[in-house]
DNA sequence: GATAGCTGGTCTAGAAAAGAGACCAGCGCT
DNA sequence: AGCGCTGGTCTCTTTTCTAGACCAGCTATC
């Protein structure tokens, strides 16, 4: 380790190769997609639609710690890009069901597969963010 | 559409069943792990420190639309978690490059998995977000 | 027949997070 | 001398999130 990187050979190359990344993240349509599955609940959502359909009490029984507020603006955002069916029964009171839909069941694999990987490596997340806070204090 | 759900029986039970939901998402070690994928940066970080290593004005210039702060904050969350490795080159002016660690690239795989869905499937998403805001106005 | 509880929400106020931009020290190039 | 580059931090403003009250219409209970 601690190799300097074959990248940085002298002073001016330093201050030359800065310019020239000419890779373009912003403007990306992964992003839109990414920040949306990114948000703090939605994916919790999706993992808890993708098990079964949920009424809107259920889910704010299942995840007790998100606010009513922000349980109906995730699935309004869910429902917005395609992800979750919103269906209304006429029953009194009138229910409301939330279920995936088939695009949503389709970003559910890879999803899945991040929540596996977590499963996998969380104490080894854990660890590392011991030592880290162990070593900065 | 529009079937009742079998769930939904009896006056009674649509009062019952509500309670009956054992699942425990909350306190889930998986969540505290999506937690810092999900955030706004992170994933995109990711993306592009697993092209290659960056030094840090390289990224702020590679996403130019993130505050620097940002970009400390989210380099720092990530160096915390054990998915990047930080390295302080005694070069004049001292030159910082980060990279991914074995857990940050052994995350990458499913996370890289998630983006290749977003690229195949972003004009569905935009889709439906479009007939969304349509339908809803 | 009042009371309390359920339904799926909205509205408001306060707290937390994110963004914009100035500022820092030490050096190189012109 | 003056500007630019390095990787940050600090402060201020704006956006986002949360907690909690409130709503109408119905039901089961007392």
């Amino acid at each position: 380790m601690n190799t300097k990187p074959a990248s940085v050979r002298s002073k001016l190359d330093f201050y030359r190769l800065a310019r020239d990344e000419g890779v373009h993240l912003e403007n990306c349509p992964v992003r839109e997609v990414i920040a949306n599955i990114g948000g703090k609940w939605n994916s919790l959502l999706m993992l808890a639609l993708a098990e079964q359909p949920y009424r809107f009490g259920a889910l704010r029984r299942l995840v007790p710690d998100i606010s009513q507020r922000m349980l109906t603006q995730t699935l309004r955002d869910l429902q917005r890009d395609g992800y979750v069916h919103r269906a209304v029964f006429p029953t009194k009171p009138p229910s409301v069901e939330y279920s995936l839909t088939e695009l949503g069941r389709s970003m559910f694999d890879p999803l899945q597969a991040l929540v596996k990987w977590a499963e996998q490596h969380h104490d080894a997340v854990r660890a590392a963010r011991a030592r880290f806070d162990r070593d900065e204090s």
